[in-house]
DNA sequence: AACTTACTAGCA
DNA sequence: GCTAGTAAGTTC
């Protein structure tokens, strides 16, 4: 008798076994999906292996073997089961999440695999690992197109990974001009998901160009993974598991031999240290174009002097932009907010307008005249009376490019200014003085006269030990934007983040960096996880947290420290309220493999519980 | 995750 | 004794 040892996509770990009648031994294959009972339902499951022997008394009968081949082959197998373990999460979950949703469903395809391409005997990369930091977008990509090459040359198949569907389409225009190669186009939503996944597990694409969930792309024999932009969170998944695309590159090269390469003109603090210590080579391109003059502007003054109460600019700044605009020069007024208004409160009864379903205030949005949860999406119209004390006096206050912009028509009447908000492109000749939040950073090629970073501390105020790096990367990727100057703002006058680019050596910022990191003891140096109570009571999610707390404690080892519980931030979304339980160790894998026994036996009715390893 | 069973408190 | 609510255990 045969049994196949069955994984299913649930928070159950498994696998599960089930009996195979001999009709059924010639499908039996590992790597195939099945239909198997469950309890009293049917459920799709992935076969995992196959043994003649079970402990397991009063077995069941395995349904429907849905494939004739594998859907899922060695490498795809141990590199899924490697997830799991790392993000605290099932065999079968990891699986799942590797896969196209139609197959998840049970769909069924047909696999022509006899046109495969043998596996060259020589292996590309070994595992090599690269960090390519140009601070020059096209001297990156010379590098990838070159890697590229080469691999095709050994025979061997890429994967290149994106952080968003519009760089993915760039990508595609840039890899099609310069490399001879059948391109294969991966990402969630696409609509022919599963037939471009079916081409490439047939062996018909080479290089595959990719968002996020490509890191799974059925290839057969891989030879280089490149990830564009390493250090994007994008790459970080929002739902269970968490996984990072990094970290499964990581492993999924070691698992397939390949070689990997990082790019980025603003690492990872992650990706950078592990370049420090040599653990993976490091190559850095220098800017070629010329570096801007980088100037600190000291704001501690601005808001002196009753004339000046609302002024958002300063004296140095004010000149700068004038000059230019005598100079008939082109201006980006930069800040990292969207809006009129930050948030609306009554004058009064003082209170703040807030999100129904969120702990967070809600902004003003001037021209559409429209309240906005950035949290929930939740939209309302801006209220006429105050809905606590019904007074008439509902007042608007904060910085959003918005707000600065009817600020500079006042400064600057002569000047044509304009606001972009998420608009696709920018057009350089619609205005002299344009004003924007990030999403600048990615649209134009368009290299201005000057730009003024506004507003950038609150950024670096955040209480996030990544909020350096973050607003770091936000002033690396403004640098893209001009050879000239740029003005920053701020009264944090001597911060590492400035200190780097005025003396125009991005390594000062990753020295001063790691070593408050290392100082407090945060990634990269030591892990964090997180677990997330989510529970619609909001006395039930404090209780219940503490209680796990408590016992978490209890079990730990030294290995592992649980080191805090607080409500989420927000405390409440959509209507749930979160509570969180901050881990830290050198080993995810040993928080994972601890999470995972002392989680089992903690349930709270109406509470979800949920991990997250390394967040972002 | 989904479902079953066990236990507890409140109530007529 | 009954029910509702929740805690705890199980799934091949």
């Amino acid at each position: 008798m045969l049994y196949a040892k069955v994984v299913l996509g649930i928070p159950v770990e498994g696998p599960f076994d089930y009996m195979v009648p001999d009709t059924l031994y010639k499908k039996l294959k590992v790597g195939v999906r099945a239909w198997v009972p469950f309890r009293n339902r049917r459920m799709l499951g992935y076969v995992v292996g196959i043994t003649r022997k079970t402990n397991i008394k009063n077995l069941k009968t395995i349904g429907e073997i849905i494939d004739e081949a594998p859907i899922l082959d060695k490498n795809m197998l141990s590199l899924t089961k490697e997830l799991s373990g790392y993000y605290c999460c099932s065999w079968g979950e990891a699986i799942e999440t590797a896969l196209p949703q139609a197959l998840r469903k049970g769909r069924l395809i047909k696999l022509n695999t006899l046109n495969l391409k043998a596996a060259s005997g020589k292996s590309a990369g070994l595992g090599e690992v690269f960090l390519i930091h140009a601070l020059d977008e096209n001297e990156g990509w010379d590098r990838y197109i070159q890697a590229i090459k080469d691999t095709l040359e050994s025979n061997k198949s890429v994967i290149v990974l994106l952080p968003d569907i519009n760089s993915v389409l760039k990508a595609q225009e840039i890899i099609k001009a310069r490399v001879k190669a059948n391109l294969g186009i991966l990402y969630r939503e696409q609509p022919r998901e599963l037939e471009e996944w079916v081409r490439i597990k047939e062996g018909r694409a080479d290089v595959i160009i990719a968002t996020r969930s490509g890191i799974f792309a059925p290839v057969n024999n891989l030879g280089l993974i490149i990830i564009d932009e390493e250090q994007n969170d994008v790459y970080k998944q929002e739902q269970v598991p968490h996984y990072n695309c990094r970290e499964v590159a990581f492993m999924r090269v070691r698992i397939e031999k390949a070689k990997l390469i990082l790019g980025s003109a603003q690492p990872s603090l992650e990706s950078f240290y592990l370049a420090r210590k040599n653990k993976i080579k490091y190559i850095f391109i220098p800017r070629t174009r010329a570096f801007p003059e980088i100037k600190i502007a000291d704001t501690h003054y601005l808001y002196r002097g009753p004339k000046q109460k609302n002024a958002i600019l300063t004296k140095y700044l004010e000149d700068s932009i004038i000059s230019t605009l005598n100079s008939k020069g082109k201006i980006l007024l930069f800040l990292n907010r969207k809006g009129f208004a930050t948030f609306a409160s009554c004058r009064y009864c003082g209170m703040v307008l807030e999100c129904p379903r969120c702990n967070i205030n809600l902004v003003y949005y001037f021209k559409d005249s429209i309240l906005k949860c950035h949290y929930c999406n939740f939209k309302m119209q801006p209220p006429t009376i105050c809905p606590n004390c019904n007074s008439g006096y509902i007042r608007y206050a904060g910085l959003g490019t918005e707000k600065i912009e009817s600020e500079l028509s006042r400064l600057f009447p002569q000047a044509i200014i304009k606001r972009l908000d998420n608009s696709k492109h920018l057009d350089i000749n619609a205005a002299d003085i344009f004003i924007s939040a990030t999403s600048i950073i990615k649209e134009t090629q368009y290299s201005f006269d000057l730009i003024g970073v506004l507003i950038i501390d609150n950024s670096l105020n955040r209480i996030d030990f990544r909020a350096a790096e973050k607003a770091f990367g936000l002033l690396i990727g403004l640098l893209r934007l001009t050879d000239k100057k740029i003005v920053i703002q701020t009264r944090l006058l001597k911060h590492h983040c400035f200190n780097s680019l005025v003396d125009k050596d991005v390594s000062i910022f990753y020295t001063e960096e790691l070593k408050q990191r290392k100082q407090l003891g945060f990634p990269p140096y030591k892990h964090l996880a997180i677990v997330k109570l989510r529970t619609k009571k909001e006395e039930r999610a404090k209780e219940a947290s503490n209680m796990l707390f408590n016992k978490l404690k209890k079990y730990k080892t030294k290995d592992i420290n649980i080191v805090s519980v607080n409500p989420g931030q927000p405390s409440k979304l959509r209507g749930n309220f979160y509570w969180q339980i901050l881990i830290k160790s050198d080993n995810p894998r040993k928080i994972s493999r601890f999470l995972k026994i002392h989680l089992k036996d903690f349930s709270h009715s109406g509470i979800i519980v949920t991990v997250d390893i390394d967040p972002v």
